[in-house]
DNA sequence: AGAATAGTGTCTGTCAGACAGTATCGC
DNA sequence: GCGATACTGTCTGACAGACACTATTCT
């Protein structure tokens, strides 16, 4: 019950937020204000705040729209970081989640503070993140990946309307490596029928035949 | 910051324990003496103590053992349960562990303390269970069936030797569907050959062609 | 016509379930 | 030998990757 030994541990949200852009995975990084780790690139995330968040996910909600100015379409709970040392200000438990971000809103989001706010390459985190957020992020990134793998369609990381084949290369990315188109869209056929809808009449143009559009059939999440 | 509004929530560790018995999944129930939900029968979980514990697998091994008696061979995180109102004591976040315990040494739980410890059917949870831990029951069951059918073994069950008959079993229990044995074979030997050996010249008697024993190969988990 | 990409059909090798066959014990 | 269960080999159907073919636009 001394202040070095606190009944209660902090509670904090850390949140890896995910999109598409040249090609790469990214994830949303913030650049530290305050001490401890004070300068240096982290997760965004924050503590708990029992008087204003009802759940944890609504504290990651009320984090991140500071941080975006932008609600999160998609939010998944992936497992817990805590120890006695992980945090040099002592005891915490930060719960990490996974986000998705469609990737034709970069834009609003990176353009905020450039100083504070950027979107690195989320697998090559060469520089030095704050606390073992560099763990943490290896996590989140392998939580994505394995629900692609596992035939989880990212969804939410494509603009309203997408084409087929910008969903696979999508899936591309996310996994590193080139899905065969053929089999890739015979899947979406039988296993996704109740995830995506055409937009009747809508097409993508180019100099090319022109590509059907799609859209996410809403689920409640 | 007043008393019904404070700054941190309950922080605690509920763990669904599970064994095999008579062809069935089981878990330990504990009765609850004290108030909330006094009398009623809820997963084992206590209060995490900073003090006490380096991390949350930490507090699960302290409160485990003192109600087993005996340490736990194989702990893994499942996901959180949190918010404002599933507790009437105030905001709590209750991180759930599964663990699985082996089939032979259930009496040495079950003997203990029989009006406040019991091994109950995990899929028949008929009773009413304190707080939500009915939904959380139901989570544990979910993610040790999701593990099985992606191919993980439940080594932790089984006694220290074992029969392959005696682990396929384990697996047709657990996914509740009967499993080729031919198959569950090939498969072991093809994805499994680091993770259990045979032990020479070791074998299961009874009325029939005696049946090689294995046994786990330790990893560190 | 030709380039470019969308979208489809077919082939084929792999893998997993089905099932039958062989092996080795107790009685 | 017979019953019982351990263990193994083969067949076959389903599925997924490979790849080629057709379709439709712009230039």
């Amino acid at each position: 019950m001394s202040a070095e030994k606190p009944l209660f541990p902090f509670v904090t949200v850390d949140v890896a937020l995910f999109t598409i852009d040249e090609q790469r995975v990214k994830v949303l990084l913030v650049k530290r204000e305050e001490a401890p780790y004070a300068g240096c690139w982290a997760l965004p995330g924050g503590a708990l705040k029992p008087h204003l968040d009802g759940t944890l996910l609504d504290a990651v909600h009320r984090v991140m729209e500071r941080k975006l100015s932008a609600s999160l379409p998609w939010v998944e709970e992936v497992c817990t970081f805590n120890g006695a040392n992980r945090d040099p200000r002592g005891w915490s438990l930060s719960v990490l989640h996974m986000a998705l971000f469609p990737m034709d809103r970069i834009q609003a989001v990176a353009g905020l503070r450039v100083s504070e706010v950027k979107w690195a390459d989320a697998e090559l985190p060469l520089e030095a993140l704050a606390f073992d957020h560099r763990r943490v992020l290896e996590r989140a990134v392998q939580h994505l990946r394995n629900s692609v793998e596992r035939g989880a369609l990212p969804l939410q990381m494509l603009p309203e309307k997408f084409t087929l084949t910008q969903l696979q290369k999508t899936c591309e990315i996310v996994l590193g490596k080139s899905l065969d188109k053929s089999a890739f869209r015979r899947r979406l056929k039988e296993l996704h029928a109740g995830d995506i809808e055409e937009i009747e009449g809508e097409f993508e143009r180019g100099v090319q035949r022109p590509a059907q559009l799609w859209k996410a059939v809403k689920h409640r999440q």
